[in-house]
DNA sequence: TTGACTTGGTTGCAATCGCAACTAATTATT
DNA sequence: AATAATTAGTTGCGATTGCAACCAAGTCAA
């Protein structure tokens, strides 16, 4: 059986693994949006969000994602640019912007959104449907560790 | 009881979560070669790999870290350039180079060494002793996968 | 041998990132 | 009300990245 070395062992530094893991199942995707949509990773994520939670605010989004508020903020431009997203003034708070997607973004997202649905199917059947849910909660708690 | 949505999750798409765990992990530790040493990550981890493993060329560490190529080689000269390491003319091919960690290498790889495996314990520590190793195994799963 | 092809490693360049500094609006303090 | 302290979002800039092009050494094939 094994057991945790005396020795620091970087192939199991959790860190290290958890980028390999993250590195390795999001370059396949990344391609699917990147060369349908020409979007990076950050505003594949904004879309998302925005795809499935509806109309928020920039910041709602790094609350709910953990990125950082200057990658969400050019992320969104650049949504916008494409026509994706729209901005609208918050009535309640003038600092703010209420984004939503349009028309296109919504196509974007829906196609988009079933292909990573079907990316994820075959990662999940890579580690075993039942370990998978407790994958996830693992990773859950992870994330929100101190 | 949780099961698959119909629609699309972004907070259950495992490259997602991966990422997020990567990145919420990773952070903290950053922040110790970071303000120690002045490293980056991958810095950071050539030298780790060197440290652990001993003198090969940056072809190995590649192919071991599946880290671009390019991304080794500035971080060989930095730390080449920070007396981290040594490079030698390999006697077999007159391309490859020997890297090898210096004394100063040596020595930062046994403090951050030390500091990882702490560091490493108490994020196995919120996951769980048992359910750690199986951690381990589903992420090297999904690393070795297609 | 000579020339085509591969491979170890570096470099140029455009794009992205992270952080700090900034603007503008809001809330708290007195 | 006036001012101080926060907060939403943007921008400037140096550092890091990724990709393609490149150089030099090694291998292969005729």
């Amino acid at each position: 059986m094994t057991r945790a070395p005396d020795r620091f062992d970087l192939e199991s530094f959790l860190p290290y693994l958890l980028n390999q893991a993250a590195e390795a199942t999001s370059r396949a995707f990344q391609a699917v949006y990147r060369d349908r949509y020409g979007m990076t990773r950050t505003q594949w994520r904004v879309l998302a969000h925005l795809g499935q939670f509806g109309a928020m605010t920039a910041r709602d989004i790094c609350a709910r994602s953990h990125i950082e508020k200057t990658k969400v903020s050019r992320a969104v431009a650049a949504l916008e640019g494409d026509g994706m997203l729209a901005r609208a003034p918050s009535p309640e708070d003038g600092r703010a912007e209420i984004l939503s997607l349009t028309a296109r973004g919504r196509a974007a997202y829906a196609e988009l959104g079933n292909l990573a649905q079907a990316h994820d199917r075959t990662l999940r059947g890579t580690v075993g449907p039942e370990a998978s849910a407790k994958l996830d909660e693992m990773l859950r708690r992870l994330i929100d560790a101190p």
